[in-house]
DNA sequence: GATGAATGAGCGTTCATTCAT
DNA sequence: TATGAATGAACGCTCATTCAT
């Protein structure tokens, strides 16, 4: 019974590995709060519940630090987005998922979200390149269902008009509307992810689709 | 005579106005390569010739210096796409023409850009607001556009099944995927600003076009 | 009258030059005191008048601020010597001056004598690289003098069993000796700096001279 | 059996004088190598092959290590001098056989010998204090050999010039110029001891014996 | 109008030392 | 006997900002 009063503040004697991961998710809660230079490695450890030291014991600096949270961030969402789109349905369908789940994360997880999308061109080179290849993660994905949505219907119509510089172009277009879409969620919250999904495909697979088909627009001469 | 000794760095007296837009034009470059917090007053002071001093009695503080920036940007890119969106042709006309300008203007005015895009969520909640205004400006245009768009083919058709909010997705989705687009430049210097708006066109507009005629992509239940 | 209160604090503006010699007087004391290591910047600054961030932006960083005192004293060590030395006499007697100068600098210029001579070796390498320099300033006037007093009496001989590495090794057995003696002047303070020099001139000079001379000592076989 | 899975690391339960012994020499390494204050305890630990907890369990604080690792190499090094120097021989032959064990000793224990002499002289009342009562122990032995050299040439001469204060003075110069030779030494490894040590006999004790005899340097009026 | 001189406040990092097991 | 886990207290350094001229 006494000893519940110190259950407040058990200054709990833990395990490296446990104590490794609870720094780092207080740190992905505080860096994506305070963005990277404004985020004071005092308010990490405190959030963690321990003292500063102990983040400098066990992930080197504040730098490695944020490359750690990248990384746990980076897993967390890809797998999500592999996972969903995984399968042998039609590429469409695939993709459809994997946007649900994409969505999904990002309404779940909107720490990992920040960092990995609001942090880049004020960041040493290390964390830039951990970045960029995290970003190439998801984009190489996307990359990849739309190349072969492409083929699919293509190979209905034996033309092959659309190529892989325009699935590439497709994939950029694609992340890019979805990253933005991610701010119009918040404001609609009653939207749920699949929703929000199917509004993106049918804005721009319908229309790739349809160019594939060669109803093509283009500007009056 | 001796006046010639000086000549090298004249230490002009400029009035006030011409300075204080110096002093903006110097703090852009600075914000853009550095950020926000690792750019430092000194550096910036520098660049535009003068002593640090000079700086916050016309600019007052890092903090006002920096709206000072984004609001030069932000109505330097508002200018230019509204200009190029004017008119009394078709909405999808007026927008390929905007989207155009903006990818023009993204292109010459990099740092610009940068400030804009690339610094939100490490900043004081003031610039923050800042920023969101600045972006906001953009959307509008857009979502005005598309709304206007759908109008028109609506009119066609007398159905009305895309509102509002549907405007208002699209214009997100629309700015988001020009956002990643940007980077997609980067790498295909061969494509040119209005090439990259006609792509992106064909992409969504075609699309919605089709959404309108009742063409809906659902997944399969 | 008023002003007069203020005496005591005047805070005074001082040209760069001024402080920067002010501050390394400052830093002289403090290493010299405490050692490289247990020195701290704040009382560096504090002895100096100033805050800290002054010492950093004249003298760039810790080492940098070590390095200053180490020219500073080795300069100043250097030139009481060399000027002590100089001039057409007989090496010997030159050398014997060289030494009165070294003896006399070091009672009056303790600290710089401690920052000389008693760091630690393991001072980052640009600091060890300056102590080295410094040291080899005294060390070559020394090993000089040695050697043409060696050639003098050679001359006179004709025999030449001497040569310039028995140079070398007297120089730096002469040079350490009056280290330490600077150490026994400490508990003999009646005795002048020409009595000291006097006294080692009388052990190191005379035996060499009867080296010379053939009268050498060898342990029993 | 289990006990097999330990066997790569014994983790020896040692008795506690040699493990205390173990970390005495560890830290002789570190804090040779690395100074005192830039040496760490962790690394003390790691070389001495156990946890940090239990150097402080042995030694008590960093201090008390460091003036252990004194005691031990002033004994180690006292004694190679005493024994050496030990015998029923004339004290010019003894203090050559002295001095000869000492450059052996520093050529064969380089750590001691740092740990001795390029301490910086401001570390803690504690440890001077040590190192002042090692460096004496030294001296002493140098001292007496001396003051029993001067005697015996004055016994021979019955004249008595030199004095108890002419022994100290000469013995510390002797040291000084001993540990100034150990730097020669590092840069002429074909030397031996006893040939470093001959040399600097013929340096010194020759120019005392003169001076004993009259033959005094005197610089001109 | 313009600047060289100066600082308060804070941050990343380290280290000797101890606790709980 | 032995250690992994944990921290209080500094220290080097930087930066936005202001004062005196």
């Amino acid at each position: 019974m006494l000893t519940r009063l110190t259950v407040e503040k058990p200054r709990r004697r833990l395990p490296r590995s446990v104590r490794e991961r609870e720094i780092v998710e207080a740190a992905l809660r505080v860096f994506a709060q305070r963005g990277y230079h404004a985020a004071v490695v005092d308010e990490i450890a405190e959030v963690a519940g321990i003292s500063k030291p102990m983040v400098y014991l066990y992930l080197g600096s504040k730098e490695e630090l944020f490359a750690a949270c990248i990384r746990h961030a980076s897993a967390a969402m890809t797998a999500a987005f592999r996972q969903a789109a995984d399968g042998g349905d039609a590429p469409e369908l695939r993709l459809w998922r994997g946007l649900s789940a994409f969505f999904g994360f990002v309404a779940e997880h909107r720490d990992s979200w920040v960092i990995l999308h609001r942090q880049a061109p004020q960041l040493g080179a290390a964390i830039t390149e951990e970045l960029a290849r995290a970003r190439d993660a998801v984009m190489d994905e996307v990359r990849g269902l739309v190349w072969r949505g492409i083929a699919d219907a293509d190979a209905d119509e034996g033309e092959g008009r659309l190529g892989q510089e325009d699935a590439d172009f497709v994939a950029q277009a694609l992340v890019g509307a979805a990253d933005s879409l991610t701010d119009w969620m918040e404001t609609h919250p009653e939207e749920s992810s699949e929703r929000v999904a199917l509004r993106l495909m049918n804005m721009v697979w319908v229309g790739m689709r349809d160019v594939l088909d060669g109803e093509v627009w283009t500007p009056p001469a």
